[in-house]
DNA sequence: CTTGACCTTCCCATCATTGGAAAGATTATC
DNA sequence: GATAATCTTTCCAATGATGGGAAGGTCAAG
């Protein structure tokens, strides 16, 4: 199988699956004659498994981790537990940030009339020299990371 | 007001101050005969807008926009509210994709006992070649880019 | 006049991902 | 078998918002 095909078969971009062996996250794969990588369907596992945990929201670093632990048979279940329930509270702390940053627009939109008029409670909102709008979840929780 | 009160004043790191006048976010500070920038209240006013925009999830580009909107006193209001509504939409998008992760990893973990243990439900979860885990979500509004 | 706290510019790193260029390999078509 | 299309390879660069740090200039207090 080339680069192509497992891509196709895993859901991983081939530029991906290039940088993934390039920072160590997968074993260099097999080549031809020519230097074309190859794949097996084990190596085509590991990919979807890769493209699950990626969707879930987990880094490469977390990844390298739920690799090892995958890898290792006899690991307890307690370690793996342990990453998931990280990672869910971190997923639930950006969520909070986001719904917090959600409330305020609404507020400030919910008073604007939106018309042809120049007066905007939104913009007048983000100038305000008052500390009306609640930025402290954001700034808190580095909320700049959530894009 | 050098650059580093300015940057107290504002609550905007004096390397962000820099960098937004590099990328002509804001007009270029005035210089002192040694080439310190300068800050009048005015700046610091729009520093803080920018701050307040910043914690609210609003990128650099609609940043641009929204303080060409504040300066223009005779914009409508309509096309501030615009781009908050659109900028609503966004965050809760965000927030549909980070719920949808965190619902099927509390589901995985729920049925993960986390003792020693090999077997887990988490990895097995992440390893199955079956259609189980829902990341359409994920994948459908680009979740990776929720860091 | 020295010390320390500022300021300047410049370059680099992050994180995951995409893009492209240049060159070589393979496959399909004529 | 030649040619063209479609792979593949490596390398380099960019994204967005931010931080880190070096090397050197400036300013105020002691």
């Amino acid at each position: 199988m080339n680069i192509g095909e497992a891509s196709k078969a895993s859901g991983v971009s081939t530029k991906m699956i290039r940088y993934y062996e390039q920072i160590k996250l997968i074993t260099p794969a097999l080549r031809t004659e020519a230097s074309y990588r190859t794949y097996t369907d084990n190596d085509i596992h590991t990919l979807r498994f890769i493209r699950r945990a990626r969707d879930l929201g987990f880094s490469v670093e977390q990844m390298k981790t739920l690799l090892a632990l995958w890898r290792d048979r006899s690991r307890a279940s307690a370690d793996v537990k342990l990453i998931a329930l990280e990672h869910i509270a971190e997923l639930e702390r950006k969520a909070a940030a986001i719904a917090a940053m959600t409330k305020t627009l609404k507020h400030l939109a919910s008073n604007c009339h939106g018309d042809d008029r120049p007066d905007c409670p939104i913009i007048d909102g983000f100038a305000e020299t008052l500390g009306e709008i609640d930025h402290g979840i954001g700034a808190k929780f580095g909320l700049a990371s959530v894009k």
